[in-house]
DNA sequence: CTTGGCACTCGCCGAGGGTGAGTGCTAGTG
DNA sequence: CACTAGCACTCACCCTCGGCGAGTGCCAAG
């Protein structure tokens, strides 16, 4: 793009129209409703240039330019203020928010929020394990030889696994290794606590040493290895809202949101301090999202802690979605932070 | 319906062939595919019946019969035998189900393994908190004057919540209140704890009494009194599948998913010992959903801890839904057995 | 560099006609 | 009396065709 400050006007009155009306427009709309001060043969002209460094198409000879995803991409680039949400908007936020009972309802509730503010699909990642800290690890006795072991992170998640161990343990055992896990692992981040799980076995009486094991097994292989977080996704109805918009792919896209792993790659690329990530169509990695774009942000400390975001058509209002990702994204991250 | 069983076959022919080929029946085609004995003519006096009777329509003067909802009831009120799932596919069950790490985890696979086995969409209610007993009660020390309360049911759910408490409370109270709790719960019906959970206030020391209230207050409200029940949803891609069954509807359909009252009702209204309930179109309460069937079926004792279902077109294989809803409900109620 | 004018392209829309599947009816048959 | 064969009839579907109009690209002039 050589420096031609009306050719960017005319891109973003191409993509502020197409989003709204759903349809091409013409060089001759452009000079109706944005007042550029130019003829149409001018606004035509531009357009062919557009249309040459391919950021707007042709679908036929004769019909308005539409915008491709290096159009978008240029006019996203392009924006500076994230038009703020209504004081009516934020209060809702806040009022919906501030009625969660614990985590799981949090995090049910920012999603259907940000789906309902933006009127598409949207997702909730909870807060990554590796980055959260023991805040209580506690023993079940569920059998005579059958242990659950809980754990709840300073962010509020709460995870168990049940296993059973070698031999039979009675009350004043599991005392004695309850105390130890917690004074072992309280406060400690899970990325960090490899090496202390490692450690405890040794530091317990011989004959617990087996059963120890067992459950240290368990914590570092359900809780700390994998990384398996977990996704809360709503809104999917908003997506038949704009159907004709990505063909027949809507099937397409509704398995990717389906599948978690994908999911989670793509929040887990915005979970970084940077502020709002786009992703524009073919900019998406998973092929069911190629038809889409998703604007997405990390939230929490650095905006590390977890991620959430919007799928929705590639002809989306990208401000307000910018806007409404960033806005639920610091809520949340003040509610984890106060506890 | 007079007494003829060759209407019935013939009604049974053509939900078949309409399921099976979701194009409009005709006299010709049943004639060729099933082999009836009879001619085409007869054929159509039987459908001309069977129309006035209110079980099949006619699209258009002239065009092949479609089973109406009627009809498809009738239908599913004569299947006897469930046909059998492979035993490839039970040995799938068994294999993908088994190898769960916790609630959580058995109920998402779950929800996956009937939405990939009925190529539908499914759902699974978690199992009911007032069914299940009381495992463990557990409090954790947030801050000087914040605690945490989770609740293991037998049944594996993990519940938890925090609350500000009127005074700073030690380790030494935390443990007496533990173990009360402990001794007055385990073992007992959420349903039937009301009364317990009131008189426990009472049975502590003076000093802790209104601590005691809160945890009361919390246990009553949260866990014991709304019997918010969670759900599970997936294979919502396998709605678009058969798009054009349900028109434009499919955003009717997917928001009455996403709509846990309506779903929770639904499911619950399988809870019942009888076995596999099914509604079909017009039948389901819930208007996004009149254009779908759903087959459903509690599971655990008596099948009544919770239930499961699928939802799709009302042009389904009820047979072999059928089939698998039972099949998964009852590996389910196997496996929350073992614990 | 911009503008007005003009020829041209091509998708959309509605009308019109042919096709064929499937019906309903009626007269005939074991 | 139930079943069958034949036949006229009905419509949805498909294709074609012409008219329309939006929008372009180009050009010559300001």
């Amino acid at each position: 793009m050589s420096g031609d400050d009306r050719k960017l006007d005319v891109l973003r009155a191409i993509v502020e129209d197409f989003v709204a009306t759903r349809e091409p427009v013409g060089s001759r709309a452009i000079v109706e409703r944005h007042h550029l001060g130019v003829s149409a043969a001018t606004i035509r002209n531009d357009m062919a240039q557009l249309e040459e460094e391919g950021y707007i198409t042709h679908r036929h000879t004769s019909a308005g330019r539409v915008p491709t995803d290096r159009g978008y991409r240029l006019f996203v680039d392009q924006i500076a203020d994230l038009k703020p949400l209504s004081s009516a908007e934020r209060r809702a936020i806040e009022r919906f928010l501030t009625g969660a009972v614990d985590l799981d309802d949090m995090l049910r509730r920012s999603v259907r929020l940000l789906a309902q503010v933006t009127q598409q699909a949207a997702v909730v990642s909870y807060p990554s394990l590796s980055r959260s800290s023991v805040r209580h690890v506690e023993l079940v006795h569920l059998a005579p030889s059958r242990l659950m072991i809980v754990l709840i992170t300073d962010t509020g998640r709460v995870e168990q696994r049940a296993a059973d161990v070698p031999r039979q343990v009675d009350v004043d055992d599991i005392a004695v290794m309850r105390t130890m896990l917690n004074s072992a692992l309280v406060g400690v981040r899970l990325s960090d606590s490899t090496s202390v799980v490692g450690m405890l076995p040794e530091a317990v009486d011989r004959s617990l040493r087996p059963v120890m094991s067992v459950l240290c097994a368990l914590l570092f292989d359900a809780l700390i290895e994998p990384a398996e977080d977990r996704i809360v996704i709503g809104g999917a109805a908003n997506l038949t809202r704009n159907t004709q918009d990505f063909a027949h792919s809507l099937g397409a896209v509704l398995e990717a949101l389906e599948e978690q792993v994908v999911l989670l790659k793509l929040v887990d690329e915005a979970v970084h301090p940077d502020g709002v990530t786009v992703s524009i169509g073919e900019e998406n990695a998973a092929p069911g999202l190629r038809s889409t774009s998703v604007v997405a942000i990390g939230y929490g400390t650095d905006n590390r802690l977890g991620g959430l975001g919007v799928v929705g058509p590639t002809r989306m209002d990208y401000a307000a979605n910018m806007a409404a990702v960033l806005t639920v994204a610091r809520y949340i991250g003040r509610l984890l932070a106060r506890g």
